[in-house]
DNA sequence: TAGGACTCAACC
DNA sequence: GTTGAGTCCTAT
C-alpha cells in the first residue's frame, strides 16, 4: 500500500497520512484534494521525513480523493515553506496557504471548445455530402479557428451546417485552454543609454543572472540614480535566459508608475499581482506562474510565495520599507524572505533602495551582501539643497501649520510656475476633534484611537479598523450644537491652509483616500506631468516613485510628526521618509530645494538630513541600536495576547509570563497593556523578548507557549523582528 | 423527556 | 478550523 503524508492547509491541524489509490501519481509537491471527516480539504504532499507525525496505522487511512492537475510545489519552494514558518513561528500550513492563493486556479485550467476545419487528409475521407454551404464553409475557414457561432459569423453560414460538418468529419473539435499566455517582454525593446557607474552596476548584476547561483546584492543608489534602469538590464537577462523575475514593490499604489516604466524598457507590461485581483486574473496570473508563462511578474509581499516554475532572479524595490513587512496572519519580512528564497532557489537577490535599513548595511558591510553604490543623479541632476525651518523661530501664524519661510517658498514656486510638494503623514483634516463645550473627545469604540475626521467625506475615521460615522451635528455628550472643534493638522487642513493662502494655486490632495484606485493614480500623475498641478499635499504615498520634472520644491509640515511613539525603528523611518520625499525635488533640469519644518531642529535625524550627512545619520543609529540591544546586534520579538474580553486577555498573559522561560542572555518583559490595549475589538498585551542575535529565539518561544493550555478566544500572537510596536 | 447551550476531542 | 458527540440544564 503506497502512504503519503499531507501537510492540510488548516493551521489548526498537524500533518496527516493517507492511502495513495492504484493509478495516482504522488510526489513530493503535489497538490492534493484529501477527505477529512465529513468534509474535503487541501493538502500538499511531502517528504515524511520533513514533516514529523505521530504515526498511525494503514487501517486508519483514508484514500486521497484527486491530485489536482498543477504542477508540483517545486522542492526549492517547500523549503522556503518550512523555513517561514520555523523562523516566523507560524504553521506551515498558514504559509502553505500562500502559494496556493488562488483556489480557481487549482481546479484544473478551464477550457472552452473551439472548432476547426479537420485536415485535408481526414476530410477527403469524409463519407459525408459536399452541399454549397459546406463549400462556402470550407473556402472561408481556411486557417480559421474560433467557437462555432464565431465561425458561423465569418463564413456566413448557420450555426447548423458547421454542426453538420463536426458530426461528418469535415470540422474538429480544439479543446482551448482560458489561460491564455501574457505577451513576452522583450529584453532588446528599447536598451537604455547607462552612464559608467550604472553599467558597471548592470553588468555584475546581469552576471550573477547568467551564473544562476545565489548572489545578495544591495543596489544602493540616491534618489534619482537610475537604479530602475539599472536592475532592469538584470532583468533583461534573466529573459533573455528564459528564467522568471519576480519584482517586489512595497505598496500597490507604486506598480502604475512601474508599469509604465517596465512598457517603456521591455515593449509589454509585466504580469500583476496583489491581493486585490478578481478572481479571473488572479487564476491567470498564478497559472501562468506555475508553468512559467508568466516572465516577470510585479507584486505586492504575497507575491513571493507563489510557485514560480523557473524563478531566475528577485528585486525588491524600495527594500527599506516597513510595509515589507506583514503585521497579521504570518508576520512574515518580504524582503528578508526574498533573500531566503533567493538562496533556496540558487538564484541572485537584488535589494534596491536609497535609504537602505541598518540592517541591510550592516549585512553588506559583513560582506554577505555585495554592495553596489550608486552616488551621483542621472543626467547630471543635482541633490535638492536641504534646509531647516525652526518652528520655534519662526511659528506659523494661530491656527495655521506652514511656516513663513516655508509660504515664501510656495509662493515663489507659483510664481516660477514650478511644483511644489507638501508632505504630512496624516491622512484626514485633523487627527483628533472635540467638543468645545465639553471637552468630549472622539473615539472608537473598538480601538484604543481617536477618530479621525475627513471632511471630504464628512465623517469620523478610524485608521486601525476602518470603523466610519457621519460626523455628527451636535455634541454627542451635551448636545451643544455646532461646538465641534479640530485638533492638529491633517492633509486635508493643509490643503485647506494653502487654497487661502494660494487662492490660484491648483491644488490636489494625494492620499490613499484620493487616490484609490489605478485609474486616479494615473489621473493624478498624468495631471503632475502635464503643469496642470501647482501643489501636491500628500502622505507617504507620494515619498517615492515618482518623477516629476518640474517639481522643485519639497516641504516636509511636521518632521517630528515620525519621532513620536517610542518605536525603536522611529529614527531611521523618519530619516528615510524626509530623506526619500526629499528626493522628488529637482529630478528634472531646475535644481530642487526642501524645507523641513520641526521643532527640534538639534535632533541627529534632523541634524544628518539638514547637513546631508548619511553616513553620519547610520553611524549614530548603528551606535544607539547596539546599546539596546536592537536589530541587527540583538534581536527582538513580540507576544501579543488578545481577547474580546479584557479580563481574559489580562489574566493569559499573566498566565504566560509566569511561566516564561529563565535564560541566560534572554531578557522578556512584560506583560503589559500593548500601546493599542484595544484593536479591533480585542484587549491586548504584549510581552517583549530580548535576546542576542545568535540566541534560538524561536525555540524558546515555540517550548514556553507550546506548554500553556488557553481559553479559545484567546489569541497569541508571535511576531519575530518586529516592526510595529504597537 | 425533548431541545438548547455549551464544552471537548478528533480529524489520517 | 469544523464537526459531531457528550454533558448539563430547563421548560413542559
Amino acid at each position: 500500500m503506497t502512504r503519503c503524508r499531507l501537510l492540510v492547509l488548516n493551521a489548526a491541524l498537524g500533518p496527516l497520512d493517507y492511502r495513495v489509490p492504484h493509478g495516482m501519481a504522488v510526489e513530493p509537491g503535489s497538490v492534493i484534494v484529501a477527505p477529512l471527516g465529513p468534509r474535503q480539504v487541501l493538502g500538499i504532499a511531502w517528504e515524511p521525513e520533513r514533516l514529523p507525525a505521530v504515526s498511525v496505522g494503514d487501517n486508519r487511512l483514508r484514500p486521497i480523493l484527486q491530485v489536482l492537475p498543477v504542477p508540483p510545489l517545486s522542492a526549492p519552494l517547500r523549503r522556503l515553506i518550512e523555513w517561514t514558518a520555523d523562523y516566523y513561528c507560524a504553521a506551515p500550513a498558514q504559509v502553505a496557504r500562500m502559494a496556493l492563493s488562488s483556489t480557481a486556479a487549482l481546479q484544473g485550467g478551464r477550457t472552452m471548445t473551439e472548432y476547426r476545419l479537420a485536415p485535408p487528409e481526414v476530410r477527403e475521407g469524409s463519407p459525408g455530402r459536399m452541399t454549397p454551404q459546406r463549400q462556402l464553409a470550407l473556402a472561408a475557414l481556411e486557417g480559421e479557428q474560433a467557437t462555432l457561432r464565431e465561425l458561423a459569423e465569418i463564413a456566413k453560414v448557420s450555426e447548423g451546417v458547421l454542426r453538420g460538418m463536426v458530426s461528418a468529419g469535415l470540422m474538429e473539435a480544439v479543446v482551448v485552454d482560458l489561460d491564455r499566455p501574457y505577451p513576452a517582454p522583450d529584453p532588446a525593446f528599447a536598451q537604455p543609454q547607462l552612464e559608467a557607474e550604472q553599467a558597471e552596476a548592470a553588468r555584475i548584476m546581469a552576471d550573477a543572472v547568467d551564473a544562476g547561483r545565489f548572489a545578495p546584492f544591495l543596489l544602493d543608489g540616491v534618489t534619482g540614480s537610475g537604479k530602475t534602469e539599472c536592475y532592469f538590464e538584470a532583468v533583461a537577462e534573466a529573459i533573455r535566459r528564459e528564467r522568471q523575475v519576480l519584482v517586489l514593490l512595497p505598496e500597490i499604489a507604486l506598480t502604475e508608475n512601474f508599469l509604465r516604466r517596465f512598457e517603456a524598457r521591455f515593449g509589454v507590461a509585466p504580469v500583476l499581482w496583489h491581493s486585490s485581483l478578481k478572481s479571473a486574473q488572479r487564476r491567470r496570473a498564478w497559472r501562468a506562474i506555475a508553468d512559467g508563462g508568466a516572465q516577470v511578474v510585479v507584486g505586492a509581499r504575497s507575491a513571493l510565495f507563489l510557485p514560480y516554475a523557473r524563478l531566475g532572479l528577485i528585486v525588491v524595490d524600495e527594500a527599506h520599507e516597513v510595509s515589507f513587512k506583514q503585521d497579521d496572519g504570518v508576520r512574515y519580512n518580504a524582503r528578508d524572505v526574498a533573500v531566503i528564497r533567493a538562496r533556496f532557489e540558487s538564484i541572485p537577490v537584488i535589494l534596491a533602495s536609497a535609504t537602505p535599513a541598518l540592517e541591510s548595511l550592516q549585512l553588506a558591510e559583513a560582506g554577505v551582501y555585495t554592495k553596489l553604490d550608486l552616488p551621483a543623479r542621472f543626467g547630471g541632476a543635482e541633490l535638492p539643497a536641504i534646509e531647516v525651518v525652526d518652528l520655534t523661530q519662526h511659528p506659523p501664524e494661530r491656527g495655521r501649520w506652514l511656516a513663513p519661510p516655508l509660504v515664501a517658498a510656495l509662493k515663489d514656486r507659483l510664481l516660477r510656475g514650478e511644483q511644489s510638494l507638501l508632505f504630512l503623514n496624516r491622512r484626514g483634516y485633523a487627527p483628533l476633534t472635540l467638543c468645545r463645550h465639553c471637552g468630549y473627545r472622539f473615539q472608537c469604540a473598538n480601538c484604543s484611537a481617536w477618530l479621525v475626521e475627513h471632511r471630504l467625506s464628512r465623517r469620523l475615521a478610524c485608521h486601525h479598523c476602518g470603523h466610519e460615522e457621519p460626523t455628527p451635528p451636535a455634541c454627542p455628550e451635551c448636545h451643544t450644537p455646532d461646538c465641534l472643534v479640530a485638533c492638529g493638522p491633517g492633509v486635508e487642513r493643509i490643503a485647506d491652509e494653502v487654497k487661502e493662502l494660494l487662492p490660484d494655486a491648483r491644488v490636489v490632495l494625494a492620499t490613499s483616500d484620493t487616490l484609490n484606485s489605478p485609474e486616479r493614480i494615473g489621473e493624478f500623475v498624468a495631471a503632475a506631468e502635464e503643469k496642470l498641478v501647482d501643489v501636491i499635499i500628500g502622505t507617504q504615498l507620494v515619498t517615492k516613485g515618482y518623477h516629476f520634472p518640474e517639481l522643485t520644491l519639497v516641504g516636509v509640515v511636521d518632521a517630528d510628526l515620525g519621532l513620536e511613539g517610542g518605536d525603536l525603528r522611529a529614527g531611521e523611518r523618519s530619516y528615510q521618509q524626509i530623506a526619500q520625499v526629499a528626493g522628488r525635488a529637482g529630478r528634472g533640469e531646475k535644481p530642487g530645494e526642501v524645507l523641513i519644518q520641526t521643532r527640534h531642529p538639534n535632533a541627529p535625524v534632523i541634524a544628518a538630513l539638514a547637513a546631508g550627512d548619511r553616513d553620519a545619520f547610520y553611524k549614530a543609529e548603528a551606535e544607539a541600536r547596539r546599546e539596546a540591544g536592537a536589530p541587527p546586534f540583538g534581536r527582538w520579538a513580540a507576544i501579543i495576547v488578545s481577547s474580546p474580553d479584557e479580563a481574559e486577555a489580562r489574566d493569559a498573559a499573566r498566565a504566560i509570563g509566569a511561566c516564561k522561560p529563565d535564560v541566560a542572555d534572554v531578557l522578556i518583559l512584560g506583560p503589559a497593556p500593548a500601546p493599542m490595549s484595544l484593536l479591533r475589538g480585542r484587549y491586548r498585551y504584549r510581552l517583549l523578548v530580548n535576546a542576542r542575535r545568535s540566541a534560538q529565539v524561536q525555540d524558546l518561544i515555540r517550548g514556553w507557549l507550546g506548554e500553556i493550555k488557553l481559553p479559545n478566544s484567546v489569541r497569541v500572537g508571535v511576531d519575530i523582528d518586529p516592526y510595529s510596536f504597537v
